[in-house]
DNA sequence: AAGATCATGTAAATCGTTACATGATTGT
DNA sequence: ACAATCATGTAACGATTTACATGATCTT
């Protein structure tokens, strides 16, 4: 496997989270679970897939229950869970953020100051936007048994955190940017 | 300039910020003021020059002051400004995160309860480091006139506040852990 | 004299996104 | 019949990171 490959393990533990499944469904299984923290498009999956089975961490298996469509599930390989597990246990790399609407608000002085707020303000409905789709998930997983649901809770529980302090901070940032306009 | 870009536009906004500066410079602003939210690397930033300054959207200039290191200087162009100008009214794109953290941590249920506690506690030693990077950086903005610093600020309020519902949420999470393991 | 830091770049590898392409099946 | 969605891929491009490379100047 190539040094970094984060997209593959990616793939891999969706793999091993699933037991068995193709790679249209693993696409959709992560819009509704990681899309938020980690996302993958079909066109990295597929090769993904692909190089995975090559190596054996991944086989593909023959279902073709009653009138199923053509579809390539697979499964993880013994091989496989032992690379992916090698890989869980290593400290994760730092994250590499890039955040666009940060270095607009730090380039701030260069416009007028209503450019800032305007930006601000749409940040705030995008995050408005995402914490419903948070308190939605949120009771579908409460739902279900909860301590079957630890680990997806507790990722839930940071984005939820995040956005209500993100909208705090734009609230005081266009306060700050309000009042330093009347001076 | 090409479609995306974004690596050109931060070069290109923090040469209007800093009115004049070499590429060295530029990055050592970038580490001491951006590094958390957007950071570039000398591969980048020395063809990314070039690049400017054959749009014309930035000029080398001469300073060879008393005994001055040799170094290529620019200042940004009444073209660059506009060019600049133009994308900082933009709506800027979403920002795509790839956090591998929660990534392993989503996984978590393929390994035993205690990795996943380990990848957070070093979490929170991360964060309570970056932490007091920014009580110091916010120390020394406090010091000069903070209204020359708005824009600093509030891009380090976010920094801070977002560290601090880290830390939070890592409590939280060590303490969900702690206590699914007991069951 | 030596080590740190200033200063600038090139080349290769890697990685990810977008656009393109195709066809089957299901629901209305 | 038609639209939606299931399902899988390829190709091109664009962007970023890492490794490599070099030499000057400053500090101790």
């Amino acid at each position: 496997m190539a040094k970094s490959a984060k997209s593959q393990f990616a793939v891999l533990g969706m793999l091993a989270l699933l037991k068995r499944s193709s790679g249209y469904d693993l696409k959709k299984h992560m819009e509704a679970s990681t899309q938020y923290f980690w996302r993958e498009t079909f066109s990295s999956i597929y090769p993904i897939l692909e190089d995975l089975e090559t190596q054996k961490l991944i086989v593909k298996i023959d279902v073709r229950a009653k009138n199923d469509r053509k579809r390539n599930v697979y499964r993880i390989t013994p091989q496989g869970t032992s690379v992916l597990t090698a890989w869980l246990l290593k400290n994760p790399d730092d994250i590499q953020v890039r955040n666009e609407l940060l270095l607009k608000l730090f380039f701030g002085e260069l416009v007028p100051t209503k450019v800032s707020i305007k930006h601000l303000e749409d940040y705030k409905k995008e995050l408005t936007h995402k914490l419903s789709v948070f308190r939605d998930i949120e009771t579908n997983l409460r739902a279900i048994d909860s301590s079957e649901a630890v680990y997806s809770l507790i990722t839930l529980d940071h984005g939820i955190s995040q956005v209500l302090t993100s909208l705090e901070w734009c609230d005081r940032a266009i306060k700050t940017l309000k009042s330093s306009k009347e001076k």
